[in-house]
RNA sequence: GGAGAGAUGGCCGAGUGGACGAAGGCGUUCGCCUGCUAAGCGAAUGUAGGGUCAAAAGCUUUACCGAGGGUUCGAAUCCCUCUCUCUCCGCCA
């Protein structure tokens, strides 16, 4: 959520960003419901001093004219009325308000779709086969490790079932990924529930633009991204300045309608209604949230290179930033068997946005006030995706798989090979 | 699922219709004092919105005692609904 002092007083600059984004907000009527509120808060104010004195007055002489009780009981119809109208014009701002996606920090480059993201860096290459390499689903369902079809007979499309090594192949790329973040990045590990409620959802942004891409319950709905449990650790706390920045990781599954996507991805890991992710989050200082940006990103880059992954690091342009960021990159990981760069991480600063809108805040003792923290995450990595550029990556002529270097403690094995 | 108890400031805790933004204590900050430390003394100490101001400070006003409604000239206090926490019983992984 943007702050309304901000589109009050500069609403060029928000003008601007949403056009950078190809986003159409009703600024002008925001900017009249704002003004509308202000008048009203003023009358209203006015009248609630005149019923106050008058009631102090009560409380001190014991008594009223007649007239008087009478004048004070229209004036409280009156404040009721403004109460009433009140209420309906916050609730009509608040609801255009956390429609505005944040304002793209001004190293973001502008443009219009994923075509125009510039590439920041490319690690490693396209290593060349001496086969045609086939792609991960392929590989997966030949080896036996993984059960699209059983899947779908449990559940549907978009979900799998792993079997044997490919079991354990989940299960240690999660504990390597959460490893290395708590004891080389110093990261703490929490463990959140994979249901949220309906405030957490709007503090991080994915209520209440995004609700059709969400799984519910009657009461909850499931986590897409850890992102939102751990954001809401702190959501209405002040921080010590000292404790800043707040380094957390958090394994969770997540859950995904992926309406919008059909066509998209079909085959194989890459876009499932659930899937496994550890993800970084962070609560910065607003001074040094963009370094912490940096930082937070080669900490998810660390994990594709301790694994001997090729990828590279685009940095998202206006066009296709997401809703609460104001700086994202993007860790595309090279996939043999498809040819292609795939998403693997998704890194972004948040600044005051999401803080904003859960009133997550930071103060030190010389502070007179205390102000929003900045938050930031990124995957690290997706648990799927990671299996699948492995099997891919790793993949040898007779459709086995070799085990990277890092994870073969956790494998206990060196080659992944066909379930009989 | 059934029966009870509770929710007050950074924390503990008082407060059953007006003098309560809220006693008292703890903590914190500033000052004083004590030849160190501890103790002691004095003062300050919530948040948010609006107005005034070029702006800050200041001044002024409104709201906030779990949330939302109601009664009343006036509600932390009375009534209703909801949420959460705790205790007991039942059921169950």
């Amino acid at each position: 959520m943007l702050d309304i002092k901000i589109i009050r007083q500069n609403p060029e600059i928000v003008k601007k960003s949403l056009s950078n984004r190809g986003t159409e907000v009703d600024l002008e009527e925001l900017l009249e419901l704002d003004a509308r509120r202000r008048s009203i808060i003023q009358e209203g104010d006015e009248l609630k001093a005149k019923r106050n004195q008058f009631s102090e007055q009560m409380s001190k002489n014991k008594g009223g004219s007649p007239e008087q009780k009478q004048e004070i009981r229209q004036i409280g119809e009156r404040i009721k009325v403004i109460d009433t109208e009140m209420k309906d014009l916050e609730l009509a701002i608040d609801d255009i308000i956390k429609r505005i996606p944040n304002i793209p920090h001004e190293t973001v480059a502008v443009g219009s779709s994923e075509e125009d993201n510039p590439v920041i860096r490319t690690i490693g290459g396209k290593p060349g086969f001496a086969f045609t390499p086939k792609e991960h689903w392929e590989l997966g369902e030949n080896l036996g490790i993984l059960d699209f079809k059983r899947a779908a007979k449990i559940t549907g499309a978009r979900f799998c079932l792993n079997w044997g090594t490919g079991a354990r192949l989940e299960r240690a790329l999660i504990n390597f990924m959460l490893d290395v973040h708590t004891k080389e990045h110093g990261c703490t590990e929490v463990w959140t529930p994979f249901m949220a409620n309906r405030d957490s959802f709007t503090a991080t942004g994915q209520l209440p633009k995004f609700e059709e891409d969400l799984f519910r319950t009657d009461d909850y709905f499931l986590v897409p991204t850890a992102e939102v449990p751990v954001t809401n650790i702190y959501r209405d706390e002040t921080l010590p300045e000292e404790k800043l920045p707040i380094k957390l990781v958090a394994y969770t599954p997540c859950f995904r309608r992926e309406a919008g996507s059909y066509g998209k991805d079909t085959r194989g890991l890459i876009r499932q209604h659930q899937f496994d992710k550890v993800e970084l989050v962070r609560f910065a200082h607003p001074d040094r949230s963009f370094v912490d940006l940096e930082e937070l990103t080669s900490e998810a880059e660390d994990i594709l290179r301790k694994l001997g992954l090729h990828y590279r690091v685009i940095s998202l342009c206006t066009g296709d930033l997401g809703f609460s960021s104001a700086k994202t990159y993007d860790l595309e990981v090279w996939m043999p068997g498809q040819g292609v760069y795939k998403e693997i991480s998704s890194c972004s600063c948040f600044t005051d946005f999401q803080a904003r809108r859960g009133n997550i805040r930071y103060r030190s003792v010389q502070m007179k006030k205390s102000e929003f923290c900045h938050t930031l995450n990124g995957s690290g990595l997706a648990v799927g995706r990671t299996l699948a550029a492995i099997l891919e990556n790793y993949q040898n002529e007779d459709g086995t798989v070799r085990v990277p270097e890092a994870l073969k403690p956790y494998m206990e094995l060196d080659l992944i090979e066909p379930i009989r």
